[in-house]
DNA sequence: AACTGTTTCAAACAACTGTTTCAATTCTAC
DNA sequence: GTAGAATTGAAACAGTTGTTTGAAACAGTT
């Protein structure tokens, strides 16, 4: 065989531990138990185990917004001079996403929810290592939403995106974490009802009408917070 | 003085280190070293790790979870018979989390970052534990918000609920996720202006359109995923 | 056959983890 | 002041972590 079959292995078994327990929980044995290969394994063949989880992400995350990049391009080849619809932009970042999310064979499910978690992991070797990889195609989309919608502000573009990353890194983290809300649990349906239910919801975000505060400070009342009393610092602990 | 000062010092340390590096990479002797106590204060006060994480979550969940109760039963009763308007109950649920979440002088921010994050933790004990402290809250609001808008299905408004729930999550994990996106750093502004940004995207999500084949399953050809090759389990590893 | 570089294996390494122990100290009430 | 409780302190505990080691097994070439 061209590459070792040990490679593969782990990174199969540290896939899977890794979505299920988190990097810091998930420790070197039981990944090279769970993939039947010796622990010193991991050493010899990706060097340490961060440099493990790098590579974990590179094989998938390359491919992803290389497809995100692809289907962009592809709208705006058809499209020529004229304004990408932002739905169809939408599409070109989310489809591939949530596609990829729900692909339950290939393991790209199991990625994915590793994914949306780690966006707003702690630790900073993994979201420096995100940004690097993210950059291009984020860039990419911003500039083509912003081209897409003329009237809206720049900020304004940018912390609707961020908002969107949130609403999809939940969609697919799957009903683990919505069964808090549903108190019972949802039929977990397949991707095309997710994918539609989530595009119709960032569509209707994104094009919602702008704050009558984002770009003048008026003295506009509506949607500013609530007043409440203050956070206790300390609270009853006892009884 | 009624209650030990220990006892809070290893909390607000806790809350600050846990923000910053997650549950399982902050140690006890961090934390103990940070709060200025001795390592054995911990177990003495708390009894466990786990402990002191729960108590942690206690002392500002339980309160945030009953200002939401309360705003909700004030609209509630203000509105007699009649149906809530949805940005109300919005404003109710996302509006104390966002004061409590800009409110950095007294560390609710540092503890809404750390809340949104938990929300997708794997850590099997802290999902129980969340999701038994907002039972009640989320329940109220799910019956609410199924009575202010009777043409939505239950199940899209739980999902859209959760979608909410992630932008929320992204909105206040701040601008340290947010910079991936935006290459350059957005001025962090304060409470108001994010809390507007944020609210009218959620109604824009909510209000959204049904998606055509949330109730029946009819032919309809838009949002469905676009074709997307299968994802490569095996990419180019070496060279 | 013998020699090559690569991969596997069991065992050990030092460092760190949460938790206990028990004496020393401080606080509280009589 | 003194007895008794509550709290702190330094040290040690048993267990686990990622990583290293050096010998053994394997592959391919001449």
């Amino acid at each position: 065989m061209s590459e070792s079959d040990t490679r593969q292995r782990i990174l199969d078994a540290a896939e899977a531990l890794f979505m299920e327990h988190g990097f810091e929980a998930t420790t070197l044995r039981r990944i090279t138990s769970s993939a039947k290969v010796n622990l010193a394994a991991v050493n010899y063949h990706f060097g340490s185990k961060d440099a493990l989880i790098k590579e974990l992400f590179r094989r998938r995350l390359t491919w992803l917004n290389e497809q995100r990049l692809a289907a962009l391009a592809r709208l705006e080849a058809e499209a020529g001079d004229a304004p990408l619809k932002p739905s169809r932009i939408l599409e070109a970042f989310f489809g591939v996403a949530v596609t990829m999310a729900t692909d339950s064979a290939g393991g790209g499910q199991t990625f994915m929810r590793l994914l949306g978690r780690t966006y707003t992991e702690p630790s900073a070797f993994v979201r420096n290592f995100l940004a690097e990889e993210y950059s291009e195609a984020v860039a990419r989309f911003k500039t083509a939403l912003v081209k897409a919608l003329p009237d809206v502000p720049r900020e304004e573009i940018y912390w609707r995106f961020h908002f969107m990353l949130g609403a999809m890194s939940y969609a697919i983290s799957g009903a683990d974490a919505l069964n808090i809300i549903a108190g019972t649990p949802l039929a977990e349906d397949d991707g095309g009802l997710l994918y539609a239910r989530l595009m119709t919801f960032l569509l209707g975000g994104l094009r919602a009408p702008l704050p009558s505060t984002a770009a003048t400070n008026s003295k506009a009342t509506t949607h500013s917070p609530p007043r409440t009393p203050r956070a206790p610092r300390t609270a009853s602990s006892k009884s």
